[in-house]
DNA sequence: TAGGGCTTGATTGTCGACATTATTGACGAT
DNA sequence: ATCGTCAATAATGTCGACAATCAAGCCCTA
């Protein structure tokens, strides 16, 4: 999908920022410092600000300024949710428009995976993950969906709760997106939808489980 | 769900006129023009703007200014699929967490409707309708799914294509309803969301038939 | 000493002016 | 006549300043 050219570089400084936790959560964001930090004028940061207001990642309050969104517990798990509602749209509709290419990609990743896991290397696993989910997407072809997706801060999740992935959950995910590419490669809508959404519901379960035992664990959200 | 008392009013205004089609499709929106048109400053209109553009009601391009985006057909699908992956979420919460009231004012929707059929009134069927999935939402609390279905534009499709409903899909329509209805007092969070998703399945269709023979009815989205 | 109102400092909201950029139309060359 | 170039115009992007608003600390009173 192109990327539209109007996000002023202030809006995307500004996001990476966030996402890679240099604000803590319900930190105060006063324009002036941060037209400083970005090294941009106020005017900018005040659009990026209503842009990310919108986005859900900062809440505006008028006259009492911007704060970086703290994300609940509850309201982790309805983005995941919905995560799950929408990939598992992408996952069908991708079964239909998949390509030779895609399936090879895909394989690929799939093969990576495996290296790792058998070897115990679960650094980069997450990367990996990426690679596979947004294959998907690209491959569904829906930007809409896409979109919506992509602007739902699940990396702003991962970071807030930056537990989950366990090594003995490692090999079920590996299976998990097994089973999708197997679905996808047959073609098969129902299947590839479902198998997608059983896998984010253990991705769910995953994160439930780490919200109980908060604060414990260093490790990734799987995908 | 609280609405956020942010945007600043401008916002609110120029969503109405452009949803309510005062706007043309493609038509340039001139920030001077509209800060007249809505009684207020250019600064304003541009925030409002920077949120509309994000919302995915009007697209910003650098230097180039803002219009009122067309929605393609493709795209109109598009989101209509994507309501109907979350409104099958909603959905499936909502047949957990019903309570007596909601089912009660669910019943009443649905009597009406049926009243409206049998004499073939299709005059506020749209109205009812709406009350009936907003009922919906409200009963599954689940705010993020919520906030995304609400800034959805699907209002801007039910104006672009003011055609979809016909009498004969009326008495479909209300069935659907029932079996949903029927799936929620039963706290069956499978059926329900089974029974929503087959709704809106329908419903997509009935836009499928209105895009190909575009331009020749009047009636409304069934939703 | 506790509580309420007020002053003060800091921050946001808005406006006007100006620089920057696209678009339109005319003009001239081929 | 058509195309390319260039000036004129209109709209946007940005900046600085000022007004409006909020939070906190202070003082005064009971």
């Amino acid at each position: 999908m192109r990327v539209r050219p109007v996000p002023s570089d202030a809006y995307h400084r500004l996001r990476e920022a966030i996402v890679a936790g240099q604000f803590h959560p319900n930190e105060r964001l006063v324009e002036a410092s941060i037209a400083e930090h970005i090294r941009a004028g106020r005017t900018a940061v005040r659009a990026a600000l209503v842009r990310l207001d919108q986005e859900g990642l900062v809440t505006l309050e008028k006259n009492r300024g911007a704060r970086v969104r703290h994300v609940s517990d509850s309201e982790a798990l309805e983005i995941e949710e919905v995560r799950a509602a929408l990939e598992g749209l992408l996952a069908r509709r991708a079964a239909t428009l998949v390509k030779p290419d895609d399936l090879r990609e895909l394989h690929l990743v799939i093969k990576e995976m495996k290296a790792r896991v058998d070897r115990g290397d679960s650094i980069g696993y997450s990367e990996l993950n990426a690679r596979f989910h947004q294959r998907i997407w690209a491959a569904a072809d829906h930007p809409t969906a896409m979109r919506i997706v992509g602007g739902l801060k699940s990396q702003a999740i991962r970071f807030q709760y930056q537990t989950a992935m366990r090594p003995w959950r490692a090999e079920r995910s590996l299976r998990e997106h097994e089973a999708i590419f197997a679905a996808l490669k047959a073609h098969d809508e129902d299947g590839a939808e479902e198998a997608m959404r059983a896998h984010l519901a253990e991705v769910l379960d995953t994160l439930r489980w780490a919200i109980a035992a908060q604060g414990h664990g260093g490790g990734w959200l799987p995908g």
